[in-house]
RNA sequence: GGAGAGGUGGCCGAGUCGGCCGAAGGCAGCUGCCUGCUAAGCAGUUGUGGGGGUAACACUCCACCGUGGGUUCGAAUCCCACCCUCUCCGCCA
């Protein structure tokens, strides 16, 4: 009877009620706390009736080993005890009915929205925090990049849905060398400059995985499945590498931990059809470097904006114009506290799109998948979890090809990448 | 896919024919004593989750020896299923 999976704890719920509620409406969510409140009495109520049986059989039972040993008879308590038996089973069942149901809700509540986080409703009430560079003036209409990709036979959206079908695109020539490009960009800043390790975990993962992070039981129309073989095809790095660490207890020396990894993420998008159906920009399967970080509670939101710069490091260097924006409490995902998306200017659609997507979860992923550490006083407690795209890869391949298009339909390449692209300036 | 070995506390490791085993012993850690300092030595101490209780401690009860079931008054110890790790063979990037 290990109950440790909560994402809100039971305790705070019991404990803080008008807290918990209050963050849940200005999310949005509309989940029936009292139905909760009433399992968890029930529970305790059952348990607390558990343990007294528990208590009683112990008892008896040393009794009977006494006996025993002395050689006396222990008939009488034997007889006794058989009832008390049956009664705990019966009791035991009941409760893991209603243990189940408690965490069935408990599973599917989301994270409370740090103070910081504007209330709204969706993307409109989020707020912009920053912008930089300076968006690219063009003396010729811009084009949009899947017409420059194909021009330049670097991508491929035609013989990839042979290959697979819609939402899959093959990179050829210097678009997969430039898709390259950007893995290696991105990771060697991370790791030499940011301070992360790089790490290469597995892209499928179980479902205990997609618990911890939140993906699972909520979103799983959201993940291909396995079936046959119980495994998911993780739709972040966030899930495995987060899930590195658990059911660990954590040194407090060790804190904090940064990691990042480049994997390709698989998305069912499923309830996205018409959107974005040209190009790049949807697509079941991409690349994304991401960061990783787990920290002292109390660091966490420090923490978060250093990330955040991490990413924005990424943008300013290959010279993209972009904004910070602040996610509204309504547009925010299912685990996070708080979260920065970034977004890159693309001209052809004339806006600015995201492209990062940065959150500190506090302890609600921690909860779930169990990861602690060990404070210098001695306590274990959760640590808090982040982690922000750094970048995906496929779409600023996408702001590349569109910001640095010249009149001629080839594409400048920017000065960071071309160590990784044999020193080549422009893409013909 | 076939054959075998194993999963015990921070780590190593013991658990006899089921009964003070939450678990010996060792290491590491912490606290005292000792010591010019360090080392050694001596004594004590050190798991996790939950219920009750407290202002908070204290205290108390229950559970946890890979996971889930079963047998039994009672299981780390017996039975069943599953998961994982390791070794060998086969196949394969």
């Amino acid at each position: 009877m290990l109950r440790k999976l909560h994402m809100l704890s039971i305790e705070l719920i019991r404990k803080d009620l008008k807290r918990v509620e209050e963050g849940l409406k200005k999310r949005g969510d509309k989940s029936d706390l009292s139905a909760l409140l009433n399992l968890d009495e029930q529970r305790r109520s059952i348990l607390k009736k558990i343990e007294e049986l528990r208590f009683q059989r112990n008892n008896a039972s040393d009794e009977i080993g006494k006996l025993k040993r002395e050689g006396k008879s222990a008939e009488e308590i034997l007889g006794q005890m058989k009832g008390v038996s049956e009664e705990i089973k019966k009791l035991e069942g009941e409760i893991a009915l209603i243990e189940n149901e408690e965490d069935n809700i408990l599973l599917t509540l989301p994270n409370l929205p740090h103070e910081s986080v504007p209330e709204g409703r969706d993307e409109i009430e989020n707020v912009e925090i920053r912008k930089w560079g300076e968006i690219p003036q063009f003396s010729f209409e811009p084009r949009p990049h899947w017409e420059i990709g194909e021009d330049l036979k670097i991508i491929d959206f035609q013989r990839a849905s042979a290959i697979a079908g819609a939402r899959f695109a093959l990179l050829k020539g210097k678009g997969a060398l430039l898709e390259r490009a950007l893995i290696n960009f991105m990771l060697d800043l991370h790791t030499t400059e940011h301070g992360y390790t790089e790490v290469l975990p597995p892209f499928m993962v179980n479902s205990k995985a997609m618990t911890g992070t939140g993906q699972l039981p909520k979103f799983e129309d959201e993940l291909f499945k396995l079936e046959r073989d119980r495994y998911y095809l993780i739709p972040t790095a966030e899930v495995p590498v987060t899930n590195i660490h658990r059911e660990e207890i954590l040194q407090e020396e060790a804190l904090p931990l940064y990691y990042t990894a480049c994997t390709p993420c698989f998305r069912r998008e499923a309830g996205s059809y018409g959107k974005d159906t040209r190009g790049l920009i949807r697509q079941h399967q991409f690349n994304k470097v991401e960061m990783v970080k787990f920290c002292k509670p109390q660091d966490s939101y420090d923490e978060l904006e250093k990330l955040t710069n991490n990413a924005e490091d990424v943008l300013q260097r290959l010279g993209l114009p972009y904004r910070v924006v602040l996610l509204c409490t309504g547009d925010m995902g299912f685990s996070s506290a708080k979260t920065y998306d970034i977004e890159v200017w693309l001209p052809a659609q004339n806006t600015y799109r995201e492209i990062s997507s940065c959150s500190n979860f506090e302890d609600f992923q921690a909860r779930r998948a169990d990861i602690r550490y060990k404070s210098a006083k001695g306590r274990t407690e959760f640590v808090h979890t982040l982690n922000g795209s750094g970048l995906a890869v496929g779409r600023t391949l996408v702001a590349i090809l569109e910001n640095y298009q010249q009149e001629d339909g080839t594409v400048i390449i920017p000065e960071a990448l071309r160590g990784y692209m044999g020193g080549e300036e422009k893409i013909t």
